[in-house]
DNA sequence: TATCTTGGTTTCCAAGAGGAACCAGCTTAC
DNA sequence: GTAAGCTGGTTCCTCTTGGAAACCAAGATA
């Protein structure tokens, strides 16, 4: 049994605990990065994205839109077309998301020269 | 083949996916944020971070070590004492996990709405 | 002697991720 | 007219990953 400090301290980390989950799988954050640049189209998107299996990306997406941060527009033209936008929240989702992504760039040389260091202390260890 | 502006583009977004996938999975984040509030020896982190098991706390250890975020500091008394604290760059990466940390406390109740949107359309869709 | 501690690793099983094939509904090519 | 191809998925199968639980060393404690 936790003091009542505690429990209100973790209780609000398991809060955002589940939240960071729900966002941070592996593909989430990269979607999202994607659709900031503009909607797309199922197929563009997956080429954009990279290496994502069809199935991941129609999964990813469909979490995405119950999280309430891309929209899903089907137009009933041939061939199908259904184009995926980030809503409002999607939007504003984004900042913390470029925050992210920005680090990741500026700061990737350092990430590797820690990854290098680390290859030769286990290399000859 | 794609034409050169369009290859540095994606080169570039590649490098970001790669970076965002590195860090992005189920608990980096997670550990990087209860790190920041201090160094934790391995079986007190496990507790702050709620339901990881040990393996995967391991692993996930493991790599924010060989990523530079993390560093590993063994004082061989016994019982064994590993004491695991952000580096700079741990402490740098911080600030954009913080945003992200906060946005989702600041967010938490649009999220809920929008799944609960979903779910009332899913539901007598 | 038996048990508890710490920080893991190993084992086993279920869940998830990925590749490939398949599907519908229409268009184009041969 | 029939075969193939486009779209946006779904299904099937496999392989990797995640999690629970047991095990481990090396001492402290009872």
């Amino acid at each position: 049994m936790l003091k009542p400090d505690n429990q209100e301290h973790t209780a609000a980390c398991a809060h955002i605990g589940r939240m960071l989950a729900r966002i941070s799988d592996k593909w989430t954050l990269l979607v999202v990065q994607v659709l900031g640049r503009g909607p797309l189209r199922f197929n563009a998107l997956r080429r954009e994205v990279g290496e994502i299996s069809q199935k991941v990306l129609a999964s990813t997406l469909r979490e995405l839109e119950e999280n309430g941060f891309v929209s899903r527009t089907v137009t009933p033209v041939t061939p199908p077309q259904v184009e995926y936008a980030l809503t409002d929240l999607g939007r504003d989702f984004l900042e913390p998301v470029r925050g992210l992504a920005e680090w990741v760039v500026a700061n990737s040389a350092r990430m590797d020269a820690a990854r290098a260091a680390y290859a030769r202390r286990r290399g000859h260890g």
